[in-house]
DNA sequence: CTAGCGTCA
DNA sequence: GATTTGACGCTAG
């Protein structure tokens, strides 16, 4: 039924179903008539309202659901009722207010009751509330609810698998097309209701979308997805960690971060005058015109006309073309040859800034702040990804600009640019950076139980273990350790235990395969259980075909058994890296969750994710 | 080494 | 002419 064309009993008798309800099944409905079924991308068009299937009846658990596929929507059988509430918020009308409020009654209580609300994409759902009714609903208020959304459930499975649609997950989950809506699902409720014009689109979305079948379709492969979760062990990562994580995510991407206007001008002004200023100079160098973010005329002019790479052995090449690349490591080889290498690499570093961090923010920025969107099921290693912007990839290291000022006389001023102080804290609030220092390091240490290891991060005095690690190396005091020294520590450090080979360090490195492959010796001397550990964990890769972090996320590596070398060997690496990663994203997500929870029912503690 | 995203050709 | 793909460079460990 439309809700809002209910009279007060038949309302009273809706909330009362509502209290009963085992389990609802939403989706959102758009403008244009789409939901978040269909398997047309998300639609920019704005939400037109929401589409619910009470679940009334404890006829589960487990239902033949392959049969399902063919049977219709009919509510007058079933004692499920599917509803409509709409959230648009354009009318004026007073009749359409009191609407408003009745759907905002039926669907607050649905978040309040404690039964599961399955969702295809249901932080997109929540979040969406939160902004339609945002005036009448705190936060605060949905921390109790249980979204449950089996899009999750299906990367938690396969992490590899990102279900892009609803589609294919019914494609995947009943291993056949599923039948495009034709049939005929007009319900009970509807054939006894006064048709009144606020069903029209209601009855259009039944029909023509199949809206009702649709739901309960996704009711019934969420009850598989639930039953496989448990067979798996992966059900407590689900409940306690993934679900309650889909209202955090929604509750961030409400909030808003606000950004420094003026500054982001002023600061794409000057970087766009350097890039300037690179431009000419690279250009007289050359001898010619070119485009300088062109890696093909960059090529030519470096190779074919200055013919750098005759003066220099050894340079890197592109992975499918086998030409001699444009890339960092290339660039830094060839700059005591000639000036132009080094105007690149600035170009390219300024350019970044300006193209990503500064103007990328500014596509990214209405009304003064930005809000980026995360992804819970898009890496494979069960970290959270985040776009529009990417705020966990903006730099944290300042870049410095000379520039010319023109004016008073001063020749040269240096200005940096910290791309992150671009973003200004709420009034009252003050942005507070929460990370665990070194995660992965602390975590395999812990999985491979290595003295050296654990005695390291057990050592009181020691603030940051790369810093550490560097001085040893280098046998260089540990004030004397350059930022630069860290940051190399740091990356030898991750290519070792990840498995890296003695030329891909070198590269990495500057310094020879050779010298590489001692690296790597007495790394693996000082550290043996470290490669206990690896090992052990390629083995158990290859008895069960995945393998799994501290909380129990699996992921499938169907090469680890290939006769392929190559492919071995990268499945190999990926095993080892996905233990250690995916530890690491379980305890960041832990601690969300956990922070999260505190905030929630502390009358005094202010914090706000974001 | 392993994960991502954004930009550009 | 619009859309996809590869190379690159930044992030996080």
């Amino acid at each position: 039924c439309d809700v809002s064309s209910l009279g007060r009993e038949e309302e009273r008798e809706l909330l009362a179903a509502i209290e009963q309800a085992v389990a609802f099944v939403t989706t959102m409905v758009f403008q244009d008539g789409s939901s978040q079924l269909s398997s047309e991308q998300v639609s920019t068009s704005s939400v037109k309202g929401v589409v619910v299937l009470v679940k009334n009846q404890a006829d589960h658990p487990c239902p033949p659901s392959h049969s399902s596929a063919g049977c219709t929507w009919n509510a007058a059988q079933e004692k499920d009722k599917l509803i409509y509430l709409k959230t648009e918020r354009s009318s004026l009308w007073e009749q359409e207010q009191a609407h408003k409020k009745h759907s905002r009654q039926v669907l607050f209580q649905m978040l309040q009751c404690k039964v599961p609300i399955i969702c295809f994409n249901a932080k997109d759902f929540l979040r969406t509330l939160l902004q339609v009714y945002g005036d009448e609903m705190s936060w605060k208020q949905v921390a109790d609810s249980i979204l449950l959304d089996p899009r999750i459930a299906a990367w938690l499975i396969n992490p590899s698998d990102t279900v892009p649609s609803f589609e294919s997950l019914m494609q995947k989950y009943f291993e056949k097309p599923f039948p495009k809506g034709t049939e005929n699902t007009e319900t009970g409720t509807l054939r006894n209701a006064s048709v009144s014009i606020f069903d029209i689109f209601f009855i259009y979305l039944c029909q023509y979308q199949n809206l009702g079948m649709n739901l309960k379709k996704l009711y019934n492969v969420t009850v598989d997805l639930a039953r496989d979760l448990k067979a798996q062990g992966l059900w407590n990562l689900f409940c306690t960690l993934e679900l309650p994580l889909i209202k955090i995510l929604a509750v961030m991407e409400t909030h808003k971060i606000y950004v420094n206007k003026q500054e982001l001008k002023k600061t794409s002004e000057i970087l766009g005058l350097r890039l300037k200023e690179l431009e000419q100079e690279a250009h007289r160098v050359a001898g010619e015109r070119f485009l300088l973010t062109s890696s093909y005329q960059l090529r030519e002019v470096l190779f074919d006309k200055l013919k750098l790479h005759t003066l220099c052995e050894k340079l890197q090449r592109t992975e499918i073309q086998q030409l001699v690349s444009t890339s960092e490591v290339v660039l830094n080889k060839l700059q005591d040859l000639h000036p132009l290498p080094k105007i690149i690499l600035e170009y390219r570093q300024v350019h970044k800034m300006k193209s990503t961090y500064v103007d990328g923010l500014r596509t990214c920025m209405r009304k003064g702040f930005i809000s980026s969107t995360w992804n819970q099921t898009g890496t494979v290693t069960g970290r959270l990804s985040a776009k529009h912007p990417n705020i966990q990839g903006i730099s944290k290291h300042p870049v410095r600009i000379t520039k010319r000022q023109y004016i008073k006389g001063k020749e040269e001023d240096v200005v940096t640019i910290s791309p992150r102080t671009l973003f200004v804290s709420k009034q009252g609030y003050t942005f507070l950076a929460a990370d665990f220092s070194h995660i992965e390091l602390r975590i395999l240490a812990d999985l491979s139980s290595e003295p050296e290891l654990l005695k390291l991060f057990q050592e009181p005095e020691i603030t940051d273990i790369f810093s550490t690690l560097a001085s040893q190396w280098k046998g260089i005091p540990s004030e004397q350790v350059k930022h630069a020294d860290r940051e190399q520590a740091k990356r030898v450090v991750y290519s070792v235990v990840y498995g890296a080979g003695k030329e891909r360090l070198a590269d990495c490195l500057g310094i020879t395969p050779l010298q590489a492959s001692q690296f790597i010796e007495s790394f693996m001397q000082k550290y043996k259980k470290v490669h206990e550990f690896t090992k052990k964990t390629i083995e158990q890769c290859r008895n069960k075909g995945y393998v799994v972090s501290i909380m129990g996320r699996k992921r499938p590596l169907a090469n680890i058994n290939a006769q392929d070398y190559k492919l071995r060997t990268q499945a190999e690496r990926q095993a080892v890296n996905f233990v250690v990663q995916g530890s690491a994203a379980d305890l960041c997500k832990m601690a969300m969750v956990k922070i999260f929870a505190s905030v929630v029912i502390s009358p005094t503690l202010t914090a706000r994710l974001v």
